[in-house]
DNA sequence: AAATCTTTGTGACAACAGTCACACAACGAA
DNA sequence: TTCGTTGTGTGACTGTTGTCACAAAGATTT
């Protein structure tokens, strides 16, 4: 597990790695869990260590849209801010696969802001990323037609999943809060174009 | 001038408005200047004393979409997030009025947030309630149609600037990313229910 | 007061996205 | 195999938003 944590964390220096394990604790969850429901409250900051979450924005009509992934090596920026408020959370988080995370409490993290730099760097880098990773959403939505949005869409989950996305079409419209019959519609002429290719469950990256 | 920073920033004690007075600037801007323009670096982290800044998510070919102004007492997450890592930003930001503000020069960051618990939550409270505010503009482009969009949009306005905008229906469009005709029909339809009036370069809360 | 510029109002139309209805294909279970 | 379930394809229609053209009202300058 020390070999582990510090594969995954490798910018962090052995006595913050000792810390983090004293202090934390290693939680796993199935696929398919909520790790974060709008609402609730925080008693821990977690640090994934292995698997996938996906990160939904809440309509109120139980809409679901996709913010972003979370994978090994990241930390849930909302896990740290609304712990560090004790806030509740405004976004859903879904383990994608099965998920080993590390759960650190939140009343550590004064101290491990305070005694270690590489902790500090790390809490704002998360921040940082995030922050920017929303606006390239605000992007997307804002000033982007659909056709342009799922193009988005697609490249994101390809850089995560691979050459080959397991997904239907109605879990892209959702995702994208849109309608089945947009995105078929939409990934037909993708497909006319050579672009992706299409088959039951399954969108496989061609020049893409 | 130590009066004027303790009552703007009253969650800090006195040694950390003196060390900030001892490091700060203190830099104006004139109404319609750019504190901000996407690809800029920063060196320094701005606290805002006095005025009003609106800052914009910009569009690949010159639009601009209205994200949230920062007044007193508030600070620029960006400026500190980007001053961190010495990064480009991505938004832009311009004074609505004649701005005041405190230039913290961003080689001082590591060691406020150190040696100063308060400037730490300042920052984390900071981030907070930013990307909060990214997550509601989200909600509203992606869940809402335009008319709820421009509602919204006209909530903000009135907490921020009082019971009349100054504003044409023109500037509105721009900040939504729609055109002024679009606008100029939904403002039209509010008016019919009473819940604003309209005029000339203005527009005044009703019911709303 | 006349001329000009800016802002707002409005109808007609086009384009895109969402909905409905229904057919059909792929897959798994009995 | 047959049946039922899930996923996909498609045409017709609707509603919202964006665009164009132009008129009119309100400011400002001369």
């Amino acid at each position: 597990m020390a070999m582990e944590l510090q594969e995954i964390f490798p910018q962090f220096n052995p006595e913050l790695l000792t810390h983090l394990q004293e202090i934390g604790q290693v939680v796993e969850f199935k696929e398919g869990t909520m790790l974060m429901r709008p609402g609730q409250y925080f008693k821990n900051s977690l640090l994934i260590l292995e698997g996938r979450v996906k990160l939904y924005r809440d309509g109120e009509n139980g809409e679901e849209f996709f913010l972003y992934y979370l994978e090994k090596g990241s930390a849930c920026a909302l896990s740290m801010i609304c712990a560090t408020k004790n806030e509740a959370s405004a976004i859903k988080a879904r383990a994608m696969t099965d998920v080993k995370a590390l759960a650190v409490p939140i009343q550590h993290m004064d101290g491990l802001m305070k005694s270690h730099t590489q902790w500090y760097y790390f809490v704002l880098e998360t921040y940082r990323s995030r922050f920017n990773e929303l606006l390239e959403v605000i992007d997307q939505v804002v000033f982007h037609s659909m056709d342009e949005k799922l193009e988005f869409y697609l490249k994101r989950q390809f850089e995560a999943l691979g050459n080959s996305i397991p997904i239907t079409h109605q879990e892209i419209a959702d995702d994208l809060n849109s309608s089945r019959e947009v995105i078929s519609r939409l990934l037909k002429k993708l497909e006319s174009q050579k672009r992706i290719s299409i088959s039951r469950n399954e969108i496989t990256r061609m020049n893409f």
